[in-house]
DNA sequence: CGTCTATTTGGCTATATTGCCAACTAGTTG
DNA sequence: CAACTAGTTGGCAATATAGCCAAATAGACG
């Protein structure tokens, strides 16, 4: 029955709002293959460049990737492969969705 | 190699996101031990009712719970139970950037 | 040193989210 | 039917997020 601490809460709630966003996720799901430089990352995703290090620095700040500059180039690493666990379940939720709404307009 | 289709990364982006906010976390793990009310849930996060509601609407358009109403009270059940299973990897996530926090300011 | 390349930062606008209040809806009960 | 209770909806102001451009930084290299 305890309620868990505000502090917990929203700690939690700002590593998902990191990843709840598609090109983020996109560049997460890259990562999961190994480590990849900006660039690599702005060709998968196809925005500017000031957006792509935007959105990798909102990734860092949550703790999920750390950055490494070599040369010219930084890269970027995956710190917690565990994250893609997660997509199991949201296509399970995202499969019983549908097909609820299915079952809704069917009536 | 295979990119992700864009509309793949946009429904995993909504469930994420409809995760991604305190007072949702609150009642999803409550709505984890059973179906609860929404008075019940409004005592949990004492914010205003419509505020709560709203929140709950949220997670329903995600797929994540449902509603029905039994007499003058809506109850609302949590459809997908697994993504509790987030958490243990969220924490880690928070452990780990915690520590990572500590090593750069000790330097 | 001057220039090129990769990346980050600042600034701005457009859009989305949050949370409150007030008004409305829908059961319940006298 | 009138009054009450539980919840939802509309509307609004405050705040946060996204994405673009331009400017700044930082290595590499002639």
């Amino acid at each position: 029955m305890k309620r868990i601490k505000q502090n917990t809460l929203e700690r939690r709630a700002n590593i998902l709002k990191a990843l709840a966003h598609p090109s983020r996720l996109m560049m997460v799901d890259e990562l999961a293959k190994g480590e990849r430089c900006v660039c690599e990352l702005q060709q998968l995703v196809r925005a500017d460049m000031s957006t792509v290090s935007k959105h990798l620095t909102v990734l860092k700040r949550a703790g999920l990737v750390e950055s490494e500059k070599r040369g010219l180039q930084v890269f970027y690493t995956l710190l917690s492969p565990c994250v893609m666990n997660f997509f199991t379940c949201v296509e399970s939720v995202i499969a019983a969705h549908k097909e609820q709404a299915a079952t809704v307009a069917r009536k």
